[in-house]
Order: structure tokens, then sequence, then C-alpha cells
DNA sequence: CTCTCCATGTAAATGGTTACATGATTCA
DNA sequence: TGAATCATGTAACCATTTACATGGAGAG
């Protein structure tokens, strides 16, 4: 059975549904808000950008500028809408974690632990405020209408949704974090305590 | 600076510290506990395993069976312990999510909602599942010890960890599959009715 | 008699990261 | 004067996935 691949494609057309955007402000879409479902560098932007252009899925015009270098703003075609909805009808792949810090907790007996504490802390931090600035970007897109209100109606209730299972993912990591750094820490102090 | 890079390697590594395992356990084992944090294809493992033993991070013993295929068994060495150790040293780069199905939820907008409310119901079911599975894992890791006490003095606090952050995991988004799976299909009977 | 499990690999293709390249503008 | 922002790309490399390949044992 076939399984869908291929999902920067998808991803960067899903982006383009805000209306058009050049690579470079792609690239910043994808650090904040996509970043919650999808991860590209620029580079990968460019390239997939014209990809897509040269399969007719998104339009390109060339805006010219005086003080800032030229760009190029690319719109999705209706042959892209219709490569999103054929994407959405094909059963995807199960999702999984990858993650480097979560290898070295599992693989704690081996190292130091309080060095491995400190980077737990760390990510915590930086868990805790990515879970704040989507926190924002939810209110931005909700306004003044309730949650349920917002997400039976709104036609952006994709981002929401999306943004919502981010925020949610970022404050069990932030918490998980501060949790597995506790635990290492009072391990680390017992073992030093004991010689 | 440098940023630490082939986890594969280190969760390959990492699954071997409770003991020697064959490729094919190994890949088993990464189905299941080691899947909370890294996921891999037999055909990778058996790769990574040769490569390992070349650089000498790992120790392979052939067993000759009759009813079944011979085996390799593999041991980590101390090399490849203090291989671990450097590796919880160097920063990771932070994690990211990357998954088919919020591209799609993000670009719902464009596709069949029905479709997609079914797919969330699905996975639903499978997080769900998951996050079962891993809790037995975590109670027979435990024991009969209180959480707090395996926490404070079990060799096995590693798995122990990052078991805790998959059942999290898959039970929050067992919770928002079914959260994002109900929304759509309020929305997909809103549009039927209205025409 | 078919399916699943055991058990291990090679080869080709695709996907993703890192390094390199350029250059003006604006802000501190 | 140095760093960050705007703006786009190429090339080399590394990691991952998919397809192909083999074959006996045991369960239903």
């Amino acid at each position: 059975m076939a399984v869908s691949v291929m999902s920067l494609r998808h991803a960067t057309l899903a982006a383009l549904l805000d209306g058009e955007a050049s690579g470079y402000q792609l690239a910043k879409i994808f650090d904040v808000s996509v970043a919650n479902y999808w991860h590209a560098v620029p580079q990968q932007l460019y390239l997939e950008l014209n990809r897509l252009e040269a399969d007719g899925l998104v339009e390109a015009r060339q805006v010219v500028q005086q003080r800032r270098p030229n760009k190029r703003l690319f719109t999705i075609t209706p042959a892209g809408r219709d490569a999103l909805g054929e994407f959405i009808e094909v059963p995807s792949k199960p999702s999984f974690i990858r993650d480097d810090l979560l290898v070295k907790v599992r693989a704690a007996e081996a190292g130091d632990l309080a060095t491995l504490a400190g980077e737990l802390d760390e990510r915590a931090t930086q868990a805790h405020t990515k879970s704040e600035l989507i926190d924002g970007l939810l209110s931005l897109l909700r306004g003044k209408q309730s949650e349920a209100y917002f997400l039976a109606h709104s036609p952006r209730v994709g981002p929401y949704l999306t943004g919502l299972r981010g925020r949610t993912f970022e404050r069990e990591n932030a918490v998980w974090c501060t949790q597995a750094a506790g635990v290492l820490r009072a391990r680390a102090a017992a073992i030093s305590t004991r010689r």
C-alpha cells in the first residue's frame, strides 16, 4: 500500500496557503509556526520552491527592490492545492521522535550525570520559551473569539490545531527535562557523597 | 561549535548497555522501547553494527544454531562506553517533530475533512495503544518499587526516564488526534448541512 | 499450503545537512 | 567596526528509505 512521501513539498505548499511569500520569508515561517510539524533549512526551501515551480504547483513573480536584494514571491496554484488534497487522501506513515538528548538520557549510566543535567535544564528553558511563543501565536490567531468558536468557524483552523499540538509538546518537553535533570542531579550528588 | 551527529551509532550503543544482542533482537528493541527516542529499520542496524565492530566499539561472537539461522551477538566494549560518555559531553542540536499527519492538518482547508478526521482517529488509537505498551514496560522496570525510589536508585533510570517521555508523548498525541478529528468532523458536518 | 518468525545482508535511490559563495543595508 | 537582516543559490557529503535477495522452521 502506498504511503505518502516527500513531506517537505507538502509542508512548503501548506505554508503558502496563507498567501504569497519569498523563500526567505518561508524560511522564517518554517522557523516558528511550521516548526511545530516540520523542519527545514533555507537552502532546502530554495531548492524545493524551484522544483515546485517547475512542476507547476507554485508560481513566482519577481519583485525588484532598490535597497534590498530582489526577491521572488511564490503563490500556490490550483494544481498545488490539488496536490495537497491528494496528499491528504493517502495514508501517512506513523511519526516518530528522533532526539539526541533522549539518546543521551537513555545512556546516562555511561556518562557524566551533572553535564547531562545541565543540558536538560537548558533544553527545559528553550522548550518553555517555545511554548510561550506558540501561545502568543495562538492568541493572535484567535483574537477576541473563544477557542471553541474559533475552532468551529475560522478558516485558520489548520494552523491553530497544529499550534495546539506544538504548544503541548513543548510544555511537556519542559516538564520532562526539568524532572529528568532533577533525577540525574540527585543521583550525581548521591554518588559523590558516597565516596 | 561542534554539535553531535550520527545518533544512530549512539542509539545502537545505548541499546547494547543492557547486554549482548543480535541485530535481529536490536531491531525488535528499536521497534518498542528505543522507538521513544530513535527509529531505525533492521537494514540500518545490520550496517551500523558492522561499522561499530570495525571501529572497536562493539564486539561480536558467532552463535551457531541448528533449527534457526546462525546469529551474531554483539556486546559493547569499554571503547564503546567511552564513545557514549563523549557523546554526552557534546551539545545536541534541538529536536523537532516531523510529522506527515500534522502537515495534513495544517493543510486541511485544501482537502477532504472527513478523510482526514478518519486518519486522525486511527492515529489516536495507535497512540493510545503505544502509550499502554510503554506503561507496561515502565511497571515491568519498576517492579514493586515506588517510582520515586526507582528513579533515585535503579541502574535502569535511563530507560525509565525515556519511557516516561514516550508515554506522555503518546498520551498527548492520542488526546490531540481525538480533539482534531472532532473539530474537523464538526466542520465537515456544518459544510454539508449548509448546502 | 500459506503465513509469520528467525536471521542477515547488498544496492539503488531519495532526502537532508553542512560548507561555501556573494553582497548591500541597517542598527548598535 | 562588527553583527544582523535581507536575499538566493551550488556542491559535497552524509543519513535514511526502499527494493531486492535468501532460506529453513513452525504454527494454523
